[in-house]
DNA sequence: TGACGAAATTGGAACGTTCCAATTATGAAA
DNA sequence: TTTCATAATTGGAACGTTCCAATTTCGTCA
């Protein structure tokens, strides 16, 4: 069973033409005759041929790979946003090398390096916490194109495409206000990241706007998971003067918020308002259904996907920076529904 | 700005040797002086060399990139299980192509020609549902090695590694009767799966083994999601004889139990015994904390690799189908907590 | 029949690396 | 000094494809 590699050569042999010829009948050149395709083909399956694409790419400089990067495939977010990547590059005819960093600066260096040597045509990343932009400047200067997704690196001279995170938080405050909150609270995320610090913006300028004296208390960091948001609400709850409301900085940390108001016999909805952020997959499904701004992941990974597309067939592309309007859902979990029920019955 | 590739043929002039020996410099050999070791490395970093692997791998007939493949990475469950697998392929200095088929057939097919195309050295394959012997065939009679995880195919000729489906749902449906139940349902899964098959039977005997009667209303499928856990509760609690325990088919499902019960003003835990399947990274935070069969799928993934990993090294590996032990993870879900105190007053 | 343009086919070089066999440098022993 | 083993280095072929320029084949028209 020492099987020997199938090539070109030997399918030209086997149909009685040159390896050219064969060549051109892979690319489906109009060039060839409708019946030496037929021979070349029947050879192709006779012989179970397999197409080299490596060889094709070292003569033709130029893959058909796309990387991407994400800071954390755990995160139901990157997974989809990874899955919708996938869809269209998948379609354009490319493939897909993922790479998970885990949030680790070393970590991302060895794998764009990785990708980097295997020639990847494009690369969209979702950098991790504290990429400068010096570790992305080997990239560009040796032309890669790359789109940064999430999350943005200040100065850097590449393509990004990020939610408008200001605009969202705004939109959620607001709502929270209308019906009625005073004390709201900002829970989760790290202060540190640029995510956060739009979010929180937000968050202030939507106080600001209607003159509601907010105070640094209630802006509670923690790490951007759903055992993060169980720890800073019961923080929360410490407070003196107690938050009625909160804006949580994912939908993870939603999540969490809501684990620990149960934990005090705290009704989510009901008894406590809560929003969250990114609208992940189980946030329509979760009870009380979760209020949150809706970023829509995988669309997201979509558009990255073809804005490098874009550039890769453009060859030099202008940095392009897209931020990607987001809409508030409303659900149950911002007491929304039992708002309206009242209102019903007043 | 016109980017000249920088090739071993050039560092080898800048440092005054010849190419062999920059390429041995480049593997690490011991064969080079310290000295020109020096030179060729300074002569690297000057030029901003990158190493071109698809060229490498023409010459040696061989690639360091693993295939895996998915069949819904939107699931955690398969999230976690190829962060496990690049862990491992990673640091073995393999570089990971991922790709998820959405479970379909038609999209598994094309994924996987473009692996072998690519000339993957290894492929790690969740397969869709519907996979048939004879969509590996052509893959494991070219040589490569492959690994089934999560799903086994009848009949194929390859290693696989699944989990002890059968115990797991056992070890569960025995906790539950031992904690008092007795009309326990089955709740969640495609019913024309292998692992939806071999959880009911684990489900079954238990039953039978201590003597309960067991009804196949009881057993209620359903898309494999929160979504789907919801309605097979709601189906599960229009029963005449209603259950008050549920073996949930995954997390996932068990998590839309847990929704579907609150919206019937039932709590999870104690009014309603839930035990779910995998152990995914939320099942410990969620409130109540999940009672869980634990997979462990970051560990699957990673043994996954490890046995791929020795297959390729091995060159040529007999198959093994290794079953992956599982244990009951007892949490608040399935009453337990509540019982517990009980013992305590009493 | 010859000529001609279009259609189809072809051989060889090239892509960037590794491997092999061969060569040269080095140093110790005679 | 010569000799020899060992350490370092090297040129060229090879991997499987695509591209280019050149050639052959074909049908049509004069």
């Amino acid at each position: 069973m020492v099987k020997e590699r199938v090539t070109v050569i030997d399918i030209a042999h086997a149909a009685g033409v040159s390896k050219s010829t064969v060549s051109l009948v892979l690319q489906g050149s109009s060039l060839v005759n409708e019946a030496t395709r037929a021979k070349v083909n029947a050879a192709i399956r006779d012989l179970g041929y397999v197409y080299n694409r490596g060889a094709a790419n070292l003569r033709q400089a130029k893959s058909k790979i796309i990387g991407i990067v994400v800071n954390d495939l755990t995160n139901s977010f990157f997974a989809e946003l990874a899955v919708g990547v996938d869809a269209v590059v998948q379609s354009a005819g490319f493939v897909q090398f993922l790479a998970n960093t885990g949030e680790k600066i070393e970590r991302q260096r060895e794998v764009v390096a990785s990708m980097r040597e295997h020639g990847v045509s494009g690369l969209i990343v979702s950098p991790a916490r504290g990429t400068e932009v010096a570790d992305l400047a080997p990239l560009v200067d040796s032309g890669i194109p790359v789109v940064l997704v999430v999350r943005d690196i200040a100065g850097a001279d590449v393509s990004s495409l990020i939610s408008d995170n200001h605009a969202g938080a705004m939109a959620a405050v607001r709502h929270l206000i209308e019906r009625g909150h005073q004390r709201i609270a900002f829970l989760g995320g790290f202060p540190d990241t640029a995510v956060f610090e739009a979010r929180m913006r937000g968050y202030r300028d939507a106080l600001i706007e209607t003159g509601i004296a907010g105070s640094d208390a209630l802006i509670i960091g923690s790490a951007p998971s759903r055992a993060g948001g169980v720890t800073a609400v019961e923080q929360a709850m410490m407070l003196a003067d107690r938050p009625t409301a909160a804006l949580c900085f994912n939908d993870a940390v939603a999540f969490g918020v809501c684990d620990g108001l149960r934990a005090r016999r705290l009704e989510p909805g009901a008894d406590f308002a809560v929003i969250g952020f990114d609208d992940v997959i189980e946030a329509k499904t979760a009870v009380p259904a979760l209020t949150t701004v809706s970023v829509d992941p995988q669309g997201m990974g979509q558009r990255a996907a073809e804005l490098l597309l874009k550039q890769i067939k453009a060859g030099k592309a202008e940095p392009e920076a897209i931020v990607s309007s987001v809409r508030l859902v409303v659900r149950q979990s911002c007491g929304a529904a039992v708002e309206r029920k009242r209102e019903v019955l007043a």
